[in-house]
DNA sequence: ATGGCGGTTCACATTCCGTTCACACATGTG
DNA sequence: CACATGTGTGAACGGAATGTGAACCGCCAT
């Protein structure tokens, strides 16, 4: 939940950029009405503009009492003194303007706090998950099982969707520079991946003929 | 508490001029020998020059587990990245170079924080519960004796389930300092562990092959 | 000293999977 | 259709990664 509405630029994107879906609202009312179903998972207030309006949404936001919802505040270095005596609005505060990562860095820390998890991070394309953090693999949710080659071989490709990538470059790339032996290698992992996919999935790994493989993205269908 | 010995000059003015007493400490040895009668109210560790020297004072800050003691780590914009899975190891953080009203405001919401434990003294996962206060740990209800560095590998991994970490890693974020070969004892440790959590429990670690372990979560979910 | 404790290292056993091969099949070309 | 070239398929080998037991070593307290 972001405040004011619209929300600063700079800070719309940050969010973006990090992966966090957001709402800007414009006061505590709309704050109420818009909340998703499964609630806020915290709050960015921006009190530039309107520092009187950003404690109102502060005070709202605090009253409902949700479990220590982290809220962090915004504010210009000129306005620091108006903290004074209000520690109890807001869990952290960041002065205008701010670095991008530091952003990032005080939403991670915030949530690392109250305890909800951090977005993982993935790679998603059609009904292919892979969650790079945990090393797990699933399509149209049905984990499956993949060894360390193959997965490092389906995360190359499907970090490239469309791209044919001949097998002396995926040798290179995901086996690594130094790597020299068979390039029949890939073959046989890309063969195994496929049969892992399924056979309604196996198609993802495209063959061009006499080039390599390529991933998703038929390349005719455009 | 300062960190490092002398204190930055500007760090040791803005503290001065809001009439914080301190004392800067170059290790953590001199740090347990300074302390003041009443014991430390809270620290402050700058990480510009030396950031591996400071980790390893917020490390043993946190080892002595007092009451949520407050800290405050300084580093630079490009040092953002260290916090990575350091969550634990510091209260807030604040970029330099730095406002001191920033400085003061920080400290100002920290002590006021303070009363409010806002600190995790607890970590439960499924029938595993980590005590972090009394170093105690027990599964299924019954308590079981862990030595100083399996109880760390395990809070490590415990507090962050699913994720898979490499055993350099490991090595760097629980042993703490940089390690020259040796990455076997990782394993060592991981049956011990596995061995004391029972064979019911033992596949909360998990080993990712080729990668390292993870904690929990096993493998079905995404 | 010494005996236990805990962390580290080593040697060996075991499992797993990356690689290779031989062959079948598919595709393109004359 | 014959041929050459490229790709799919199954199985087997070998070695790397991990599990396992035991020894080593520094530390502290009895």
């Amino acid at each position: 939940m972001l405040f004011p509405d619209p929300a600063p630029p700079e800070l719309a994107q940050a969010l973006d950029l990090g992966g966090y879906p957001w709402k800007s609202v414009g006061d505590e009312v709309a704050a109420d009405g818009d909340e998703p179903p499964d609630g806020w998972a915290g709050a960015i207030v921006c009190a530039d503009a309107n520092p009187e309006a950003a404690f109102a949404i502060c005070r709202a936001v605090r009253k409902r009492d949700l479990p220590l919802e982290p809220l962090l505040l915004l504010i210009s270095g000129a306005q620091l003194g108006d903290l004074e005596l209000r520690d109890d609005l807001f869990d952290d505060f960041m002065l205008t303007p701010f670095h991008p990562r530091e952003l990032e860095a005080r939403v991670k820390h915030l949530f690392w706090r109250t305890g909800r998890g951090t977005r993982p991070e993935l790679i998603e394309y059609g009904e292919l998950i892979l969650n790079l953090e945990t090393y797990q693999a699933a399509i149209s949710g049905h984990p499956i099982d993949l060894t360390y080659m193959e997965y490092e071989l389906l995360k190359f490709l499907a970090s490239h969707p469309g791209k044919v990538f001949t097998r002396e470059t995926l040798l290179s790339r995901v086996w690594g520079y130094e790597y020299y032996g068979g390039a029949r290698t890939v073959d046989v992992h890309v063969r195994r991946l496929r049969a892992k996919l399924g056979e309604e999935h196996a198609n993802l790994i495209q063959t061009v003929r006499s080039v390599g493989y390529s991933f998703g993205q038929s390349r005719w269908s455009i």
